[in-house]
DNA sequence: CAATTATTCTATATATCTATAGAATAATTG
DNA sequence: CAATTATTCTATAGATATATAGAATAATTG
């Protein structure tokens, strides 16, 4: 009754703690994108950090919360890199190839995060959901209209509907974290890759003969 | 004592049981490919056939065993349409087309199936996994193989691993559940574009004049 | 219809899971 | 070092999950 209950809220988590912080998001990264959302318990994370169960909700609120956390930063590059290169005065072909590369960049670093944000998203619900919806939306709308300028500058087909294009595409892209190190190709192996089928297809040009 | 402990052990089903197996193994398809398996109570699938919880331990034994059955299920077509492609007389280019159209099939009729069998089989431990895991290794392996003899035959690009084009059309191909019914785009639309991209790509080919 | 077989039900043991409360310990700072 | 702040711990309430046992009901068949 004195001063209040303004009870605090946990409001700036300060330097002190983020550290910490960073940790238990890693260690739920790790789990959550092994054994998926709902086949991860908070023991599974706590065990990852070699504490309690009950001593991870000092650091979020809810296991969603941590969910919504780790879906947050797995998505944070994508539509970032993508705007910029949209932005870029590059060709659409050029964009698609270096939207293609870029995609799969997060693979390296922030592979937990990304594949968790991949798979995961789908359990967030209301806002954390649309938040994360959102990003996801975007980085298939800066593809979508990469392809449609490419098509109306006469340099992509046509003949198939750009959305339809953009999810074949990002597809194929959103696979790779499924594969990618239990194969011997190197990233730089599928960026290439996925670039030239993306643009070209498996099917060998025969030279035009008139460049 | 008597006629000994046969236990019967629930040999063959009959042809009386199988219609309702039937309607079990439906429910459960629907409920998995909605909620993923560790999303999925043995509650859910009750509640979708309006019984009670306990009464699915009629069908199986285990919650895991209606998964396995699920998946086999799901697994079931893809093989063998996609031998009975690779053993045709098609020439590579016509195989990959109608491999792809293939492997697009199933979403129509079998769609709950297809999409646990893509997503939920990870769950699977021990000789289920194997089983369902070589249906799926399968599938790839014939694809990988048309794709060599189309390079083998010089109509397919050569720079491109055999191995990684499998996995990234196949990623293309295991996304379209995901978004296919959310899209206005018939499974028609969605075949011919795939096998288009998958072939030659978006960048249009400037035709060689020469046919 | 009586016997048999098939299916579903009630009830429950057992385990596990999320989340909270408050004590105990460790770290930091005046 | 004492006070404060940060972190983890123990203990547990309460919900929900899987699976089993055996009774009750429905369907089928001789």
């Amino acid at each position: 009754m004195t001063s209040g209950d303004v009870k605090a809220d946990r409001k700036e988590p300060g330097p002190l703690r983020k550290k910490r912080e960073t940790e238990v998001l890693d260690a739920a990264a790790r789990v959550f994108s092994r054994r998926g959302y709902h086949g991860t318990s908070t023991q599974d994370i706590a065990a990852e950090l070699d504490i309690r169960q009950a001593s991870l909700y000092y650091y979020f609120r809810s296991k969603e919360e941590a969910l919504e956390q780790v879906c947050a930063r797995g998505a944070e590059g994508f539509a970032e890199r993508a705007s910029a290169i949209s932005a870029s005065d590059l060709s659409p072909r050029e964009k698609l190839t270096a939207l293609v590369e870029a995609h799969c960049l997060p693979l390296r670093k922030n592979a937990h995060f990304t594949i968790t944000f991949l798979n995961e998203r789908k359990w967030l619900a209301g806002d954390s959901r649309k938040r994360v919806r959102n990003v996801s939306r975007k980085v298939e709308d800066i593809f979508e209209e990469v392809i449609r300028k490419g098509i109306a500058d006469g340099v992509f087909r046509g003949d198939i509907d750009p959305r339809l294009a953009t999810l074949a595409i990002l597809g194929m892209l959103n696979s790779v974290p499924h594969w990618y190190g239990s194969e011997p190709a190197t990233l730089e192996d599928i960026q290439k890759a996925l670039a030239v089928l993306a643009c070209e297809g498996i099917v060998l040009r025969q030279e035009a003969k008139g460049a």
